[in-house]
DNA sequence: TTGGTGGCGTACCGTACGTTACGGTTCGGC
DNA sequence: GCCGAACCGTAACGTACGGTACGCCACCAA
């Protein structure tokens, strides 16, 4: 598993202008990619590479603060538990679906896992941890409270939460996230998103929803 | 999409030498991911660096050539279509499965998805596309058949082949890939790839089969 | 005004690596 | 045995980039 302590509080101290630093950093790696120089950071945030040096240490460091400087951007409210009715539930999840789709197909997301996925390589650093931190495990995180309030509440059915989150996640995302980071021209429209959330909600209540169970799952 | 002329044929007129020398890129790609030099390729390969840059062109035809030449050694044979009832299509979705975990879960894979990845954001050559072509889209060519013989057979039941795949395709592979290239510790042992490919395909059989379906998907 | 600090801009250094050049060696054909 | 081609090993070149040093300015406190 993942070590303890990727998931950093964010903006660990962070001036205005260290974050505009890191803002003018995240545009860059969306644009450039991996191969995004200090000189070229340096230019884009009008700094000059030695505060660079100074802030961030060398080149991983900046990365890892930009990993974590965009991680720290999407925070999320909460799912109410109260009243939960089948109405309510099927929308949560086709929210959250629909987020999630939306995440994975943002230029910010794709440029961030390219480079977090490149760097899980050659492991100097926690790339890969941090964004599985803040992406996919805390998407579990969300959810699996409500996957929890909906068996309370008599609506859903299943044994482990976290498979149950594992089978909505795949039957959410599919193929669309290696496609896109393998450079697919998936176009992901704001129509197709709703469709692909309803229909992914749909599959999941008719597998896990507490009425219509099919046989021992 | 996807160009088309990204599956090459393969073999595309490699002598025993050039093959030899192709798996010890391919080795030492899997070993320093990216980062390999054409130095170390050279010595690796016991060949000299003039004969790299001949045959190859330069360092991306060296990295093309070499997950080519991987992709056409995954040659498999297709299934019979015939006399098939629900156990034997049962079986045949499992090996499925299970053939698909193996391979995303393989050094190899998790190396060349790796540097197809890292590659596909600055788009010099087509990694990404004839990695797409010989991994996803190869296993649909070869799923949707059997798919569409079940569904002749009224074993199965769906519109389309396509969105019928990526929903198998979803409840197969879930998070697992994206989780092993950014570095997670996901140990997938036989007898969890042989459970989860169970899982995933009662899961589809739930939601596609022709007898236990559910309100209208 | 003076001294100090933080940060910008830039020139510079060291190095790693892609690419090329070249001398030496093997090998098949005549 | 001789020739040319293919290939090995290695040295050398050019460049790009990470990292550092330094001069300068703006601001601030006394």
């Amino acid at each position: 598993m993942l070590q303890a302590g990727a998931e950093i509080d964010s903006s660990e101290a962070l001036t205005e202008r260290q974050q505009a630093v890191l803002d003018a950093a995240l545009r860059l790696l969306v644009e450039e990619g991996d191969s995004l120089t200090m000189t070229a950071v340096a230019r884009r945030a009008s700094c000059s590479k030695e505060t660079l040096y100074k802030w961030f240490g060398d080149r991983d460091g900046l990365l890892t603060a930009t990993v974590q400087w965009q991680a720290s951007k999407v925070r999320v409210a909460p799912v109410d538990r109260k009243g939960l009715d089948i109405a309510s539930l099927t929308a949560s999840l086709e929210r959250f679906a629909s987020d999630w789709l939306k995440v994975i197909s943002s230029d910010t997301s794709i440029a961030l896992n390219r480079v977090a996925v490149g760097h899980a390589g050659s492991g100097k650093d926690d790339l890969g941890a941090i964004v599985l931190q803040n992406g996919r495990f805390a998407l579990a995180r969300r959810l699996k409270p409500v996957l929890e309030a909906g068996r309370e509440a008599g609506l859903l059915d299943f044994a482990d939460a976290e498979t149950a989150f594992r089978t909505f996640f795949g039957l959410v995302a599919r193929d669309v996230q290696m496609r896109l980071l393998l450079g697919d021209r998936l176009e992901l429209t704001e129509a197709t998103i709703g469709g692909d959330a309803a229909r992914a909600t749909q599959q999941f209540l008719a597998l896990h929803g507490a009425n219509n169970r099919p046989q021992g799952l």
